[in-house]
DNA sequence: ATTGAAGACCTCATACTACA
DNA sequence: TGTAGTATGAGGTCTTCAAT
């Protein structure tokens, strides 16, 4: 796609708005103060729009924005400012330059030699070394992503040439793929300059918003559920360790997702008083130490959340035991089931929702619901703040779009056949909280009622 | 198999330096 | 002058290894 001129027309309001926070940004950055900063974000987003894509920097006329150019400094700043970010939100966007644009005619003159030619060999070169041959069908992908980070570094400088900047982008397009990566067997496979990787490394981190904003706890998810898988564990030991995985998130997010994936795993295991095998039999076979997990333990579970007691997990399994099930079995509950659920004339239901059940039963018969819509109702109605959260399924999987319409529905049909959700917030409401078993059955009659209405 | 002490290693923030 | 690269140090995390 060849996009000569681009105006703000052309972008759609989300692009609009993203591209004016990066403009902000930069001002908020640069100390621009009071008036100056105002003006500078107003005279590049209407150069902007003026000028677009369609770029001779040397024409902007920013100095007669500025009082007929009694501020050329920042005229200079704001020049620089628009060239900069204009580049940097057409790479995150995937949108070519028209620079871009003239140099990809370039080159094609000469396929052998041409970016995509180059990385595609090392690429395979880079895969045999490191025995990951199945990746060979997301080269694309990542030559996507290596070419959007690549377009970020200016010429001449250290990590651009191909053979530096590859085995750096493949080692973060393999960690946002969920894989076991250790940075120094990674390093030792390639026979690469281990300081010059990690620097390099920490550059293009910055440079990939992609990598920044990955989301591990998902990754460690997803860990959880292959482990789980190979080891044949049932779909309840999964379950529960999804759920500490999210209950102690703020407690272990800080370390290696494989430290994680082991730390949640052993507090699964005292949990549901699973024998084998043994956290230090899980440890090898991931690759670490098991003090590593016993150091997670005492420092980010106990002494974090100032809990004193702790001796060596053997010695503390009751107690360990007892703060999985303080954090993660009222976390959920809203409130109990309260009576009546509905009086004769099945006009005027009440029910007190409990959100545990009620994900457990979407989940159970394949439906998507959207929380934050559950949320807005509810505190719509009755002013109640509710801790609720569920986005996606249990294993982190976003579901298909197409079936958020059901949870449309089923509102809209609880709304017309009179139901009333009351629910606590469970904060506030630290001894009322029971596990509602009943919510359930609950559920059924008002899917029932709904499939009846079918509105 | 499990634990804990000691020290290695890593990460992050900050300051400094070299260079275009 | 701006920025990439490097140095430093503090604090957190992990591994090694000896002991049980």
């Amino acid at each position: 796609m060849k996009i000569k001129t681009l105006m703000n027309e052309d972008l759609n309001k989300q692009l609009q708005e993203e591209f004016k926070n990066l403009i902000f940004n930069y001002v908020s950055v640069k100390n621009f103060k009071g008036r100056h900063k105002t003006n500078i974000a107003c005279a590049l987003l209407k150069f902007g729009k003026i000028i677009g894509w369609n770029i001779n920097f040397n024409k902007i006329d920013i100095e007669n924005y500025f009082a007929s150019g009694e501020n050329k400094e920042l005229a200079e700043a704001t020049r620089k400012a628009y060239r900069s970010y204009i580049h940097q939100f057409a790479n995150s966007h995937g949108i070519e330059t028209p620079q871009q644009s003239r140099k990809k005619t370039k080159t094609s003159r000469h396929p052998k030699d041409n970016l995509m030619n180059k990385f595609n060999k090392n690429y395979k070169k880079t895969l045999i070394l490191l025995n990951l041959h199945e990746l060979t069908k997301d080269m694309k992908e990542c030559f996507i992503f290596f070419n959007n980070i690549r377009n970020q570094i200016p010429k001449g400088t250290k990590y651009r040439p191909i053979e530096k900047l590859l085995p750096i982008i493949m080692y973060i397009f393999l960690k946002m793929k969920g894989f076991n990566i250790n940075l120094n067997n990674y390093i030792k496979q390639l026979d690469i300059n281990k300081e010059s990787f990690k620097t390099g490394l920490k550059a293009m981190i910055k440079q990939s918003s992609k990598y920044q904003i990955r989301d591990r706890k998902k990754l460690v998810a997803k860990k959880l559920y292959l482990l789980i898988t190979k080891l044949g564990l049932d779909d309840a030991f999964l379950k529960r360790a999804i759920n500490i995985l999210t209950c102690f998130w703020e407690n272990l997010k800080t370390t290696t997702e494989d430290v994680l994936l082991c730390t949640i795993y052993t507090l699964t295991k005292i949990d549901l008083e699973i024998k084998s095998p043994s956290v230090s039999q899980i440890c090898t076979t991931t690759g670490i130490r098991q003090s590593a997990v016993i150091y997670q333990i005492k420092n980010n579970i106990f002494k974090r959340n100032g809990i004193p007691g702790f001796k060596c997990i053997k010695n503390s399994i009751g107690l360990i035991k007892k703060i999985i099930q303080a954090k993660c079995d009222k976390l959920p509950v809203i409130n109990s089931l309260e009576k009546p659920i509905h009086n004769n004339n099945n006009t005027n239901y009440k029910v007190y929702l409990d959100s545990t059940s009620f994900t457990s039963f979407i989940e159970r018969e394949k439906l998507y619901l959207d929380y934050e819509q559950l949320i807005d109702y509810i505190k719509g109605h009755f002013g109640n703040e509710v801790k609720v959260n569920l986005h996606t399924n249990a294993y982190g999987i976003e579901m298909p779009v197409d079936i958020l319409n059901i949870q449309k529905k089923l509102f809209n049909a609880l709304k017309q056949l009179g139901y009333t959700i009351f629910t606590d917030n469970i904060v506030n409401n630290p001894d009322n909280i029971t596990v509602a078993n009943s919510t359930t059955s609950l559920m059924n009659n008002i899917i029932r009622d709904i499939s009846k209405y079918d509105g």
